[in-house]
DNA sequence: ACGAGATGACTACAGTTGTAATATAGTTTA
DNA sequence: TAAACTATATTACAACTGTAGTCATCTCGT
């Protein structure tokens, strides 16, 4: 019956993109996976994965006297909704455009660009 | 020297969809142009003009007692940062996996596969 | 000229987000 | 076992959002 994904903030992304990427971890591997990336303090990285936590997108596991975290939400899930939420805003769910422009935008190589034909060849249905 | 764009949120770009889409209109033309689409009171869309108005993404012209509203902000450059905005988010910057996971979602017709088939040769450099 | 109605200005209010600091409790070390 | 460290919990706080309500004002019809 498709639990509802939960909403994932701008800055939520990052983390959650570092749990998925690594599996379980403790909120130190998450600070570690990210420093260099971001700017945030430890502590804020902290409160980004508490929201997770209360969220429900991320789970915790206690270890000992400590917390491992992991995505409590499937990767593809999450993209894919984001996707049809961005579509509906800005291209009022017109596919297609939204397609185009993102073409028209994309700096391609012409490798990127056979890959690309090949996906959608593979889309046809006639 | 390429202003920065408002940030415009979600329930705005209803908002700003009108006045791209029909040029310079009172408060109640918008009203008008979204009921039936949206849920909100008239007052609510009031608000978001107000707050469009303040963000610089909407310019008033007076016309006698009452005011036009119309975009301050040129729409394929909203949609453009829009864009990009949102696939640093979801796919970290990487234009052409994006691409591909759009694609692998989309339900497209094999005529609009065409379509954009062409406008990928189009965008081939070699 | 006055009241009814339309419009814009100001105010409201809770939930989310970005960005942390402080307090508390458990753990390891000297 | 007390001090030092660490991890989690609680608290902070302003800006932005969603979703309006109320107040003041301007205009138009009678």
């Amino acid at each position: 019956m498709k639990r509802q994904m939960p909403k994932i903030a701008e800055s939520e992304w990052r983390i959650m993109q570092v749990l998925w990427g690594n599996g379980s971890q403790t909120a130190n591997d998450v600070v570690n996976a990210l420093s260099g990336e971001v700017k945030w303090k430890p502590r804020t990285i902290k409160t980004l994965i508490s929201r997770l936590v209360k969220k429900g997108a991320v789970k915790v596991t206690e270890e000992g006297y400590r917390y491992r975290y992991s995505a409590a939400v499937d990767e593809s899930a999450c993209v894919h909704s984001e996707t049809k939420s961005f579509v509906r805003r800005v291209y009022q769910g017109a596919m297609k455009p939204a397609l185009a422009a993102f073409i028209e935008d994309a700096d391609l190589s012409d490798r990127e660009i056979d890959d690309i034909q090949q996906i959608l060849n593979q889309k046809r249905k006639g």
